[in-house]
DNA sequence: GAGAATTTGTAGCCATCGATACAGAATGCC
DNA sequence: GGCATTCTGTATCGATGGCTACAAATTCTC
């Protein structure tokens, strides 16, 4: 899928196109991140992309395939960066609070892009990108959850279920407009559940 | 609204109604809760209550005129009972708590209807329908800051935003399938945090 | 019974949704 | 140049959305 085999030119064979998938990726998802899936229509995505429908299913199968592709590029660009907050030996209660701390700040950095994209996108209609959604942020639950039980297995269902729950309303405040102080201020007394919670 | 002026008979003027109104109010209360409103389409609840769009439309209005019935009869009937649990004197702690526990007992009570139906109506894609639910939020986020202003003026709006974010991810993980037991165990280490934050 | 009032059922309106058929335009390969 | 290949633009498709026009049906009032 890389490069066509070019023998020449590095151009692949036939017409060429007329955009830049890559930089249509980066668009897209700065209009699911806007709107939410649901209210992102195909019209909505081939008019910011100045491109027309059948461009647009040659080039990313459906909508829903492209909203896959985007949950990847976030995950693995933009999300969170999960494995350096929770770096194994790091002590629990430092690293989820740390973690709250970061999703406060991030989903209320870009007002016009506020939430997670991808906690958000597990809300929609649509099956197939409301499975991918789920799917990512599973992984991600179960990353915070082998974190916590490698060293307080007891506790580790306990605090995961705290943490995302608490990142599922950060998300969900941050879409209704409370700013990074707000969300911060938040993210901050509910840290504080987790030092009694923990043995230091 | 009530009764339309009966001179002999207790009956209104023209052909009766074939559906009680206020039965297919409940009806529809529970499709909008298990589905959500935009998944939820007249034409499945013409189907559901049995009767044809005209009677539908000539009873309710619109479907979100119908929803914001929905709403304030939920508020009102189903909907956590406020103002009996931050009754004026209680402790602020101990009523927050109650808040936060019966809130995770109600949101997974039933498996059919999980999360709070004015909470997840304020996510959906209808402008009227999103504001109607969004003023019952605000609503009950305005009692909160004001229960917890009566005694601690200064932590008001911090505690509140805490509780509310809360309520908001118990909702979402009731959606998602957390029964009582997991949204009662995180409502309550929520709950540790109001300890530390008060002055008993 | 005549007539006003109200609801019902049939049938369909118009907009939007995601997605596509098809022919033509633009390129590389030989 | 001839051809396979790939993308582009126009013009839709079928399904579904919320909603309504219209006439027949059913009731009360007089």
């Amino acid at each position: 899928m890389a490069t066509n085999s070019p023998s020449s030119t590095g151009r692949p064979r036939g017409r060429p196109r007329r955009f830049d998938p890559d930089q249509a990726v980066a668009t897209a998802q700065r209009l699911f991140h806007a709107r939410g899936y649901d209210a992102v229509s195909v019209a909505d995505l081939t008019q910011a992309l100045g491109i027309n429908p059948p461009s647009f299913y040659a080039a990313f199968g459906s909508k829903a395939g492209l909203y896959a592709r985007i949950l990847c590029r976030y995950s693995t660009a933009e999300g969170l960066p999960l494995a350096e907050i929770l770096r194994p030996g790091r002590p629990v209660a430092e690293a989820l609070t740390a973690l709250l701390e970061e999703s406060a700040l991030r989903y209320a950095a870009d007002p016009a892009a506020a939430g997670c994209l991808a906690i958000e996108g597990t809300r929609c209609n649509d099956p197939e990108a409301r499975q991918a959604a789920r799917a990512l942020t599973a992984a991600g639950e179960d990353t915070i959850r082998r974190f916590i039980a490698a060293t307080h297995p007891d506790e580790a269902e306990r605090l995961a279920d705290y943490v995302v729950t608490l990142m599922a309303g950060l998300s969900t405040k941050a879409r209704e407009g409370h700013g990074p102080d707000r969300l911060l201020a938040t993210a901050r007394l509910a840290a504080s559940a987790l030092k009694d919670a923990l043995p230091a």
